[in-house]
DNA sequence: GAGAAACACTATAAACTAGATAGAGTAAAG
DNA sequence: CTTTACTCTATCTAGTTTATAGTGTTTCTC
């Protein structure tokens, strides 16, 4: 499960790409429904990484730095959520060996749950804010067809 | 992130499975290195759900109740960390309602997400216990190729 | 430059969850 | 009838999530 953090800041920055031009907080909340103060930390922390600006005083508010078709799903979700990975020993950004495993490349779950976690960085890594406005249907394009 | 529950579960399962017969708690915990009492309540659950059975007493312990190939990944991530989806309104066995979503068919954060379920889902419930012994590298016959 | 509007920052709180640990209870073997 | 090993329930602790509160700082307008 992703947290209401990342969901929340997808929502806000789905918002602000169709928008095009800036939004104050209190207008994204409102329109989104997210807790005006929550919303807050959650921009400040996109700003702090270069996705968001944001603007003091009146005529203030936020608006996108990177282009809505940069801006992946994977990216927001690591800003917020940490290593999409399912297990540490699996994760780029934040690797850490497994405490209790014996030998990482013997190791039978990891090989299952690395197969997954390619498939779900294929999709995170490729689709951007833009392809989630814009195709309802398509996701990611070239990338895993959903089955069943 | 899975649980260290489920990492436990499945690796006790493995080893049940290596094993081909009936072992103790006691065995299985040293083994895998699992923490013997928490192990206890793990088992429990399997067995609950009838994926193992147990034998008290004397010469008591556990052993596998369904074949290993047809034990899989997602029926016992689902036992132990409930729903795979990455949403609530994206689960199959949980599905509620998101609070603050306004429509769920035009919901962009839901149709990417839905494809990284069905990608996820794919591999976890086509792989065995049986699999992940056996096949070192291919990992769920037809399922989705590793991209990077 | 005063005042208001809006973002910036830090601290705190309430609720929940993960990951274990403890201990009394029950069944089976011999 | 004692030992061994699973069964069950309760509890604990630390950490995380999801906020809320309040003060500070920038900028616009008049």
């Amino acid at each position: 499960m992703i947290s209401q953090k990342a969901k929340y800041a997808l929502r806000a920055l789905v918002a602000l790409a169709r928008e095009g031009e800036s939004m104050m907080i209190g207008e994204i909340a409102a329109h989104e429904k997210i807790p005006r103060k929550f919303l807050e930390q959650i921009l400040l922390e996109m700003k702090r990484h270069g996705i968001v600006m944001s603007r003091r005083g009146k005529l203030g508010g936020y608006a996108l730095l990177m282009p809505a078709d940069q801006i992946t799903f994977g990216q927001v979700l690591r800003i917020l959520d940490g290593p999409l990975a399912p297990l540490p020993c699996l994760s780029r950004i934040a690797y850490r060996r497994c405490a209790d495993c014996r030998t990482e490349e013997d190791c039978e779950i990891r090989h299952v749950f690395a197969a997954v976690a390619n498939s779900a960085r294929d999709v995170l890594d490729r689709t951007t804010i833009a392809d989630a406005i814009a195709r309802r249907e398509r996701v990611a394009v070239g990338a895993v067809e959903p089955v069943s």
